[in-house]
DNA sequence: AGTACGCCCTGGCCGC
DNA sequence: TGCGGCCAGGGCGTAC
């Protein structure tokens, strides 16, 4: 599942391969992985001939900036892949391909997704904060421990927190579990009632534990690629994530597997206070 | 403003 | 071997 470490790993691929290119053509073989309020044709009409002047993440969404001023956005939600597609390699399209963007020489890139839960859309770089509603993007410089103070100003949740897109870019269930880990703060925990010592442990482990995992180019649980089909490595280094029942790493109590909202969450019961 | 839950979707896994 | 049923979960909409 793609989160933040992942995207940026397909987007450091990508940039090296479509910077400065134009899109000769944008194939949409499955019309309802557009949402919003584009159609897939006025993708296609918006994106055909411009030139790509940047790739840029944010949070989890991968942006294509064009020279008209448009940007092309993708998500990937939990199983979308951006494969780049040299002509002589001659990745097969197959079902689970669904968008296909063509550059001269035939070089592609092709955006796949088993459970179709990701998106494709345009918008202009003027409406695109607008449009997408995120909040702080944690590697950024101006993402401080003032930052997550005014942030965590919420009876939430800390776990939901740290997932919620529009008040952290780019964190999901597995960094959230991870992080949360680092820090020793219990993922029930309301985010207001933690103190100014665990909110500094908190930004730390938040920058550390996404900047390692950027390191590893991401994590390869199930469906996750890189741009060159290359898997992460991060999913080795998982002291909580999918493992309930091990024992913990630090204090050998069990890691407790527990279920909010609909999705799993895992901590330690003893170093997560 | 929270939270809970259903929905979208498919492959993998379990049990019979 | 095969098949039904359940699970995973990002983000959104809805109800409370």
């Amino acid at each position: 599942m793609p989160e933040l470490p992942e995207v940026e790993t397909i987007k450091r691929g990508l940039r090296k391969k479509v910077k400065g290119k134009k899109i000769a053509s944008i194939k949409i073989l499955l019309p309802k992985m557009v949402r919003r309020n584009a159609t897939d044709r006025e993708v296609a009409h918006r994106a055909r001939g411009k030139k790509i002047v940047e790739v840029k993440r944010r949070g989890k969404a991968l942006l294509f900036i064009l020279d008209s001023k448009d940007v092309l956005v993708f998500r990937l939600g939990m199983t979308g892949q951006m494969l780049w597609s040299h002509p002589r390699l001659a990745l097969r399209r197959d079902t689970h391909t669904h968008v296909i963007i063509t550059f001269a020489k035939g070089e592609r890139i092709l955006f796949r997704d088993m459970r179709q839960f990701g998106e494709v859309f345009v918008t202009t770089e003027a409406d695109l904060e607008e449009t997408l509603q995120m909040g702080a993007e944690p590697l950024e410089g101006d993402f401080t421990h003032e930052t997550l103070v005014q942030i965590t100003s919420s009876p939430m949740k800390i776990k939901h927190l740290l997932m919620n897109q529009r008040k952290i870019a780019g964190i999901g269930n597995i960094y959230s579990d991870e992080i949360l880990f680092e820090a020793g703060i219990h993922p029930l925990r309301p985010a207001r009632l933690l103190k100014d010592k665990e909110l500094k442990m908190l930004h730390r482990a938040i920058v550390c534990i996404l900047t390692e995992a950027i390191a590893c180019k991401g994590d390869t649980i199930g469906q996750y690629r890189d741009a060159f089909g290359e898997s992460g490595q991060y999913q080795n280094y998982h002291r909580v994530y999918q493992r309930g029942g091990d024992p913990c790493q630090r204090c050998h109590t069990p890691v407790k597997r527990i279920k909010l909202a609909g999705r799993s969450c895992h901590y330690c019961p003893r170093c997560q206070a």
